[in-house]
DNA sequence: ACCACAAGATTGGATATCAATCAATAAATT
DNA sequence: AATTTATTGATTGATATCCAATCTTGTGGT
């Protein structure tokens, strides 16, 4: 354990990507450190390096709060984001040996396999970690960086808004842009990343007014104290009363669609209002 | 002025894009809290910005230094840079309008112009300012800051390292890119991106051992106090001792060049080794 | 020359304290 | 009564001092 600074922004970062802490929830130092039991200036400097990695802003004499981006910063953060996965995408069409592709392959069957087991949990996980194993193949760990900064605001983005996409075809799309890639149709492959944010995008609606908000110390609570337990991650099980405390955890129904261009204007067919999936 | 950790941050990233703080340089909690005359503790709250940034690395009980980035890791910096600029210049080949062409050509006659004049100095900043001009035409503040992150880090590995190359061909590059750019052929100008970038990373000799040092106390004396008089920016006045101690500031020959092919292996024509400006 | 141990220095953190600012209430005025 | 003003309280930014853990150094003994 680096610093203790440290691990106190990795907890709050997961809290806030875990969707307990939402956008614009204050965090006020003194409740922070009985919390965790640190002093003040401990929080600080978590704050300061949640403010730097633009999940929380700090206000002078005012204190901080969970980043509240704009619909502007969303988007900028999306066009980011495809910028840099299209730069990937040109660099393993070149570089990217057997066993690479294999690995993209086997993860895009773990999550297809987790769809068909109807482990939505697990596939979320899966379907985010395409991303990040993506570009961890470019072996850049600068990239890799500066890509994972990116999704983590990607995630705090989707607890501001309310998603309404059509869930499966962003599922197929990893595995058309492996294939795309790999036959070397890197302009191909590129569109599709592009088109994959936009769809994401697309269905942002960010008026809508935040979520029942949880105080930080009901939200901190399972990462608090023990080792960690309770702390649902990548665990597929299910227990009756998971992270959410609100009662639409409906059950995802994943209806698998023959592949169809998806035009920026219509969207009426298979779609799932959902919360903390589009990938 | 946010706060003043933040400022202390600015003013020490400042003197390490400088080359005043050498990689590897110590920087001690209690001497900078001398120096800026602040407590401890805001000190620490700046170099956690700083070791955010990548400009500094702390080891825990031992304290922090600036950042002495690897050859691996310098090539990463420098991957990282030119997919970032090249995915920019996909984005402005679209949508880019008559007036930030003419901005870029603007900020490139005006550096050839200084370049005529003999004004190095300003020749070097505005070198490195293209890059920055560039990526704010994508207009997406997320990318903008993640450019200047990587453009810092670049600036930082000049103090490394001995660079050896061609400086008037990199110098045409910029004119060259907005050419391509604005007569569409994109895939040229992407090219020529990659090339620009990895023509500076030729030269770089990392096991080169660091120049003299300096002191944190009197690298950062310019910055403390007044107004940051004395401190050498884009102020083209020639004072006589300018930043380096070292006397090897050799005046610059720039030899203007026939446009030729530069192959990795060919350097042996009108090179010039100077410090602190490959852009 | 080499290893062990003690002394010193530095970092990471805790606590207490203070000034400045913001928020919210209570009071005063129109 | 409504609005404006003043007071109070709470929170942040920052300092000083203190303490424990750890790293470095230097000395001494073998």
């Amino acid at each position: 354990m680096s610093s203790r600074s440290q691990a106190i922004a990795d907890t709050l970062t997961r809290a806030i990507i875990d969707h307990r802490l939402v956008p614009g929830c204050k965090l006020g130092e003194r409740e922070l450190a009985e919390i965790f039991d640190v002093s003040r200036i401990v929080v600080r400097q978590a704050l300061i390096r949640l403010a730097d990695d633009g999940l929380a802003q700090i206000e002078r004499n005012r204190g901080a709060f969970v980043a509240k981006p704009s619909m502007q910063e969303a988007m900028e953060i999306y066009d980011a984001l495809t910028l840099v996965e299209q730069g990937v995408a040109a660099q393993l069409s070149d570089r990217l040996g057997p066993a690479g592709w294999a690995e993209l392959r086997h993860h895009v069957e773990r999550q297809r396999q987790a769809v068909a087991d109807g482990n939505d949990a697990l596939a979320d996980v899966l379907g985010q970690e395409f991303h990040i194993v993506f570009v961890r193949l470019s072996r850049n760990k600068v990239m890799q960086e500066i890509h994972a900064q990116l999704v983590r605001r990607t995630t705090l983005l989707r607890s501001l808004i309310s998603a309404d996409f059509d869930y499966c075809n962003l599922l197929d799309d990893h595995s058309r842009v492996v294939d795309l890639l790999e036959k070397g149709r890197l302009k191909q492959a590129m569109d599709l990343i592009d088109t994959h944010h936009r769809s994401v995008v697309r269905g942002y609606i960010m008026d809508r007014e935040v979520f029942p908000e949880m105080t930080p110390a009901e939200a901190l609570a399972p990462y608090i104290g023990g080792k960690m337990d309770g702390v649902p991650t990548l665990v597929p099980s299910r227990k009756p009363e998971k992270i959410s405390g609100n009662g639409d955890g409906a059950a995802h129904v994943h209806v698998h669609l023959p592949k169809q261009d998806r035009a920026p204007t219509s969207r009426a067919s298979t779609k799932k209002t959902n919360r903390g999936l589009p990938t």
